[in-house]
RNA sequence: GCGCCCUUCGUCUAGCGGUCUAGGACGCCGCCCUUUCACGGCGGAAACACGGGUUCGAGUCCCGUAGGGCGUGCCA
């Protein structure tokens, strides 16, 4: 077990699709992992599917780590990696640990649901590995490629079908010590029918050549760290430490998926949402830490521990990130916020004074522009007949030259005695024809960014 | 089907045999503040899945049941 000393973690995802929330959360615990422990965390490609991986995929995955906060020290790609994957290939064949097999997808399948049929493991049987070079050679002649399979070490001496209780173990970082029995899976395929790897063996050769010292990652992987840590003898190397995490589900349940499309890192920041509270809560649920907004990245970094994390899954729900966002919001300084404000349009020397006025109000920066058209574009007041004389009072009302920071206060005393109206009678008209609406900002700071002008207008000029 | 793992307030969790009349956070409810709503402050309701053991004593250990997650791919 590699000591927590100057860690190297990578995260792998492959570029046929968006990540999303749960892919985050294996992101950011490998990231602050690394920076908790002065350590590099690598970006690594895992491409080598052609057909699948796209360039734009690739490109988004890095926006929206960098976006989140994560700036990689490293980025590798697998599909520049096959010569070492071919080399690892060929020891391992020269082993004699990873043979061909001749049996098409479909006859796979017919056997695994024969074998479950009859209430047994649907463990492969290793035809491939006992068949003679006749057979073989027969496959070849009608055009058959075959597929490559690791052997694993799970069986008497001599006999590959007397299948052995082989425990592999080791000491998870989340999950303590935790053993999986060879013997109860099948070897793994490592390479396709076509040629191409399936992620296992550049998997394990590049954390091998990479020094990756940790994998941290989803606990839909414990089963495949048995296979992995197999593997990683077999190429004469040492295996890395394993942390797996909890999965998140969603409110029902489900476990969450690359098809939530809405939950994709892009959409969440397309809908406004503070990276640091996507990435607060996508790292304290499911943790033993309070889940509340943190600021920034460094305050993450200390509060996190991989050992926070629970066996058990945890639910994600966009309720709570939004709740978590509004508080984030509330703090947010104007100089924070500049810049998305001004790519909503709001913008202008009036701008920071209405951040201040309205930012208590929103639950994320965007709907800053809602409020925006209330001060500086047109709306149609609303004004109930039963206060039409009232507007018109207050039209008349409204002190001298453009209102400043006194002149709410000034102006609805005012109208208290010319009126008679107090409380909601008193206010709530003004509220509904200055801004069209019955909640809001305070009014006060409001006057003056809405103007003179504007007001006068609104009360019915 | 089989294997591994999990099951404490609505949610995320603390708890590693007595200190638990079960603690925290978010949410919820109420009050205060506020000439609205929100923000903020204060307070409150709210949980050991079920059944058997072991023990002087069990949320904590064991077994079973139920429920859930994951795996069981020429996916990652």
């Amino acid at each position: 077990m590699t000591e927590n000393t100057s860690p190297i973690v990578r995260f792998a995802p492959s570029p046929t699709g968006k990540i999303h929330i749960g892919n985050a959360r294996t992101a950011l615990f490998n990231w602050l992992y690394a920076k908790s422990n002065g350590g590099s965390f690598i970006l690594r490609y895992d491409d080598t599917d052609a057909a699948r991986s796209t360039r734009e995929f690739a490109d988004q995955i890095l926006v929206d780590l960098n976006w989140l906060g994560i700036e990689p020290d490293r980025i590798e790609r697998q599909s520049e990696r096959f010569a070492s994957y071919d080399a690892a290939a060929e020891k391992l064949k020269e082993a004699g640990l990873l043979y061909p097999c001749y049996e098409t997808a479909d006859e796979l399948e017919r056997k695994r649901k024969r074998l479950l049929a009859r209430g047994l493991p649907p463990i492969y049987g290793r035809e491939g590995l006992t068949q003679t070079d006749e057979e073989r050679a027969a496959f070849e002649a009608e055009g058959r490629k075959p597929h490559w399979r690791f052997k694993l070490p799970n069986h008497d001496e001599g006999d590959v079908n007397a299948l052995k209780r082989t425990d592999v173990t080791w000491n998870d970082l989340v999950r303590g010590e935790q053993s999986v029995d060879l013997a109860s899976m099948s070897d793994p395929v490592l390479i396709r029918g076509d040629g191409t790897y399936l992620y296992t063996l550049p998997s394990c050769v590049d954390d091998l050549e990479m020094g990756v010292t940790t994998i941290i990652r989803g606990d839909d992987h414990v089963t495949n760290a048995g296979a992995q840590i197999a593997l990683f003898e077999a190429l004469g190397g040492e295996a890395p430490g394993f942390g797996h995490h909890n999965l998140l589900t969603t409110a029902s349940g489900e476990g969450l998926s690359k098809r939530l499309g809405s939950l994709s890192l892009e959409s969440l920041a397309q809908d406004g949402y503070e990276a640091m509270a996507v990435a607060s809560l996508a790292t304290l649920i499911g943790t033993s830490e309070a889940v509340e907004t943190v600021d920034e990245m460094a305050s993450l970094i200390a509060r996190f521990s991989v050992a926070n994390s629970t066996k058990s899954a945890a639910k994600f729900s966009t309720e709570e990130l939004d709740a978590l966002n509004a508080r984030l919001v509330h703090e947010l300084s104007f100089e924070a916020v500049s810049g998305r404000l001004s790519a909503v349009g709001v913008n202008g020397p009036k701008a920071e004074a209405f951040w201040m006025a309205v930012r208590d109000n929103l639950d994320r920066v965007p709907q800053a522009a809602d409020w925006w058209s209330v001060v500086a574009g047109e709306l149609e007041p609303v004004i109930e007949d039963e206060d039409r004389e009232f507007v018109v009072q207050a039209h008349n009302a409204l002190p001298a030259g453009e209102p400043d920071s006194d002149t709410w206060g000034a102006w609805t005393k005012a109208l208290k005695a010319e009126t008679g109206r107090k409380g909601r009678g008193l206010f709530m008209p003004l509220r509904k024809a200055l801004t069209g609406k019955s909640h809001g900002p305070e009014l006060g700071p409001l006057l003056p960014l809405i103007g003179r002008e504007r007001i006068l207008a609104r009360l019915g000029g």
